[in-house]
DNA sequence: CTGAAAGCGCTAACAA
DNA sequence: TTGTTAGCGCTTTCAG
């Protein structure tokens, strides 16, 4: 597997004519060591093939240069977006990224944190499932960011679902809608939570009445009870929690002969891959979540730096559209 | 950030009244500890709240409980499946599981590789670009798996395309196609020409043509370039590189007018998220990935562990099934 | 600007 | 079974 031996810095030192910590600063700390010596080190390191044992530096210095992402769950094509911002801006850093799935579980997302802490710099947490009391008891001890999620002190990336759920009320306002059904996703998400206040508030405004069923399993296979639930409750109108809910539910009426959007119109969240392509074409909230990713690593990495670290912004807030396809359409009468 | 000390072994040797070497051994050799010692030892630790620092273990040992997967593309769905069944199997060891993209270079797969040596235990290299040759030389000094590729003497699990593509072809000549044309992926991809030479092979078997047109980005918006110079060709049935490619061809085909299947045929390859409900629902080959990622990981463990070094199997194949839908029909007369 | 020396927290011989 | 003793490869005072 691994060589039998990896030429370290006193290799390189040895050859070189030079102390060990010489070598350590050529590296680490090149404005401390006087340009001809550095450019000799480094000819005879390059030479030599040495390269820095990440791990030593790590031990000693506390720095790891690597960040921890948690996602509650990889199959959701929502988080592609996300974890690829984050993944970009982390690389682009030199940062190594270590990926994590919670499985939508907070003593998950805990006990991860817990096991990484020594070996990461910090974290990105994406959608985190934990109660505000525990993430700020974490963050206490660990370097948190999050994304689609608000704690109170705590720095974050969120892509705003408040606006972008007026936006969806007064579309289906405009089309005669007088009732809807939010079909909710996980109770621990924050997000469901933020979205459902604001589509109460907003039909209040609009004379419309709202109602919330669930939670759903924010994946396709809830869509088969959560369509059906929606369908007792009379609404004309359907938000689901995600995508991937609201295909579940196109599908399912689709089953049961009931059209979309002349009997019943369909809303999203997200704008998944596949939400332009199936049938109808999904009306959906769509927002910046690359974006967001990138921006949550950007937070953790400001942290880190010694400048700017009280100054920087702690929160960075993206806004969302209203992405409007075919299953959106005139109440009916 | 951080809290500023951390419990050590030290802590725990002196508060339990024994060596530091035994705390050490009570977690991680527990068996060359005397049981009491070892219960008293733990529960001080407990109290102490005293957490190993894996980084210190790897320095020390060289095992770092740490892989990495490389994967070309996190925003093709199909790596969804691999990248879930090795981050399940590396997880349920207790190991932590790395994952990084190379965006379809190999040199970035090289480098990745390279920086991230130290750190990890093993990589998993999912549908590498790299050569023959530049693999088989970092094998020497690392410990690689890979998924989906072939390279003489390395471990590896694979989804065969070979009888997979023959399904294909068998399919379409039962539906009287004489013809067909393979939309390829990118050239460096080893499945893209074992696809190919299956096809071919079937189709001569089978008195069919065979052409092969591309490269093309394996994406969705490679599939306006392919979809046109499908149909310059002539033949009645298109085999897109994967179910990206697939998809972005029925789109244009759509936007042409092109009647799918009535005028032309289209199969793709990987059944992602998506091919049962775009229209026409693509007819695929279908594999296990999930358990291809899951099998990966655990050839890579295996190597670790003394016993069954060598006796372990190096190469896992696993079989792909033909899922047949509505993108393909009879040929046209 | 450079070197010597002391660890970071842990494991692994080797003794006892 | 347990303790002693060296380090793993690097960074970081502290002198020079």
């Amino acid at each position: 597997m691994s060589s039998p031996k990896r030429t370290t810095i006193y290799d390189v030192a040895r050859e070189a004519g030079v102390a060990a910590s010489t070598v350590s600063r050529a590296f680490s700390n090149p404005r401390r060591v006087n340009a001809t010596t550095r450019e000799h080190v480094l000819e005879i390191a390059e030479r030599l093939g040495y390269r820095p044992n990440p791990l030593a530096t790590a031990l000693q210095s506390g720095r790891t240069a690597t960040i921890a992402m948690l996602v509650p769950d990889i199959t959701n094509p929502h988080f592609f977006g996300t974890i690829h911002g984050a993944e970009r801006r982390a690389s682009a850093a030199g940062i190594t990224f270590i990926l994590s799935y919670t499985e939508e579980s907070a003593d998950n997302e805990r006990s991860q944190i817990e096991r990484l802490a020594r070996s990461v710099d910090g974290f990105v947490l994406a959608a985190s499932r934990m109660s505000d009391g525990t993430t700020v008891e974490l963050a206490r001890e660990h370097n948190l960011v999050l994304v689609n999620r608000e704690v109170e002190g705590l720095p974050s990336a969120v892509v705003d679902n408040g606006p972008g759920s007026w936006q969806i009320v007064e579309h289906l306002a405009s089309l005669g809608h007088r009732s809807l059904v939010y079909l909710s996703g996980p109770h621990q998400s924050w997000l469901a939570g933020e979205r459902w206040r604001a589509l109460r508030a907003g039909a209040e405004q609009r004379g419309m009445t709202a109602a919330r069923l669930g939670p759903f399993p924010p994946r396709v296979v809830g869509g088969g009870a959560a369509a059906d639930a929606a369908l007792v409750s009379g609404a004309t109108a359907v938000v689901a929690h995600n995508d991937l809910l609201a295909i579940g539910i196109l599908r399912r009426f689709a089953e049961r002969g009931v059209r979309v959007p002349q009997e019943i119109s369909v809303v999203g969240y997200d704008d998944i891959f596949g939400a332009d392509f199936c049938v109808p074409a999904l009306t959906t909230l769509a927002g910046p979540h690359e974006e967001a990713g990138r921006a949550a690593v950007e937070l953790l990495l400001r942290r880190g730096s010694p400048s700017a670290a009280e100054t920087a912004p702690r929160r960075v807030t993206l806004s969302s559209h209203l992405v409007i396809r075919d299953s959106t359409g005139p109440a009916p009468r």
